[in-house]
DNA sequence: CGATCTACCTGATGGC
DNA sequence: TGCCATCAGGTAGATC
């Protein structure tokens, strides 16, 4: 579920909520959760008594760095949610598999009824090239600014189709299913274009498209579907899927066009876009 | 190398 | 009201 805008708006609370507090008690309900740790209590030995002392976001996992040295690696999967409790007498959601109460009081709860992502703790010192999925991480489309020439090379690198190659985190790290094609519409590109057929102006059409998408979805907060599920720190949902153009919009008339957006089927997801004006 | 499928899970939804 | 199929924001691994 969570994707860059969303993940960058629960690692901004954090930075506000937890940083500086310190863990009392951890107590973790089942292992999958935890599936890279060898027991529940070498999970829990590894972050009660430790000091939170930044948060940072590589693609759509969150790092929580702590004193002594280790950090806890965090991704959302589909489902994950976390959100901030004041104290134990909060009712446990259900499906809460983590969580984290602070010797300051309050509680960091992790909430994930599909289970799909995951909670670790590993040495901070080597974690980008020790932990595989971080290592292989493309560029921050944010973060990691470049030239229109810097990102065409690297468009005509590879020669796959848009929107699997947007989602393509070894190619850029943190763009999920609804963003890519909220990207595409936005640089009035067909899914199914491939990279290495875009002239210089697509290139600087599609490259501008992924900045401005992905920064105003992290001014709205992010995006939250009809479930509801994403929701921030504070359980609060996102604003941006009032801002959506093309994704969960079959059937409505395109923004630009009028002509009705067309469900098809990408790189084996859903993909939303306007036969009209992506061309 | 890329494209496609499967598996991992629970829950919501729609057709019958 | 129930039952079944399908779908869901992610990702890794197998296969072609």
């Amino acid at each position: 579920m969570p994707e860059l805008p969303e993940v960058e708006t629960i690692r901004r609370d954090l930075d506000r909520e937890v940083v500086g507090k310190r863990i009392k008690q951890v107590e973790a309900t089942g292992t999958r959760t935890i599936r890279r740790h060898k027991s529940k209590k070498d999970f829990v030995a590894k972050l009660e008594g430790r000091k939170i002392t930044g948060i940072v976001r590589r693609g759509k996992n969150l790092l929580i760095k702590l004193d002594g040295g280790d950090v806890l690696v965090i991704h959302l999967g589909m489902s994950g949610q976390l959100l901030r409790a004041k104290g134990p007498k909060e009712p446990l959601a259900k499906h809460t598999h983590v969580v984290i109460t602070f010797t300051q009081g309050g509680q960091l709860r992790y909430i994930d009824p599909r289970t799909f992502g995951e909670l670790f703790v590993t040495a901070l010192d080597g974690v980008e090239a020790a932990v595989p999925e971080l290592a292989h991480l493309g560029f921050d489309p944010l973060d990691d600014v470049m030239s229109w020439n810097a990102f065409g090379a690297r468009l005509t690198a590879r020669k796959a189709k848009l929107k699997a190659l947007l989602m393509d985190q070894k190619f850029i790290a943190g763009i999920g299913n609804m963003y890519a094609d909220e990207i595409l519409w936005a640089a009035g590109l067909r899914p199914d274009r491939t990279s290495e057929s875009l002239s210089s102006q697509e290139v600087r059409r599609l490259y501008r498209a992924m900045v401005e998408t992905l920064q105003d979805a992290i001014k709205h907060r992010g995006s939250s579907l009809a479930d509801e599920q994403y929701r921030d720190l504070f359980g609060e949902v996102g604003g941006y899927q009032g801002e959506h153009k093309v994704y969960d919009m079959e059937g409505k008339p395109c923004r630009r066009c009028r002509t009705p957006i067309v469900r098809t089927k990408a790189a084996g997801r859903s993909t939303f876009f306007c036969q009209q004006c992506q061309v």
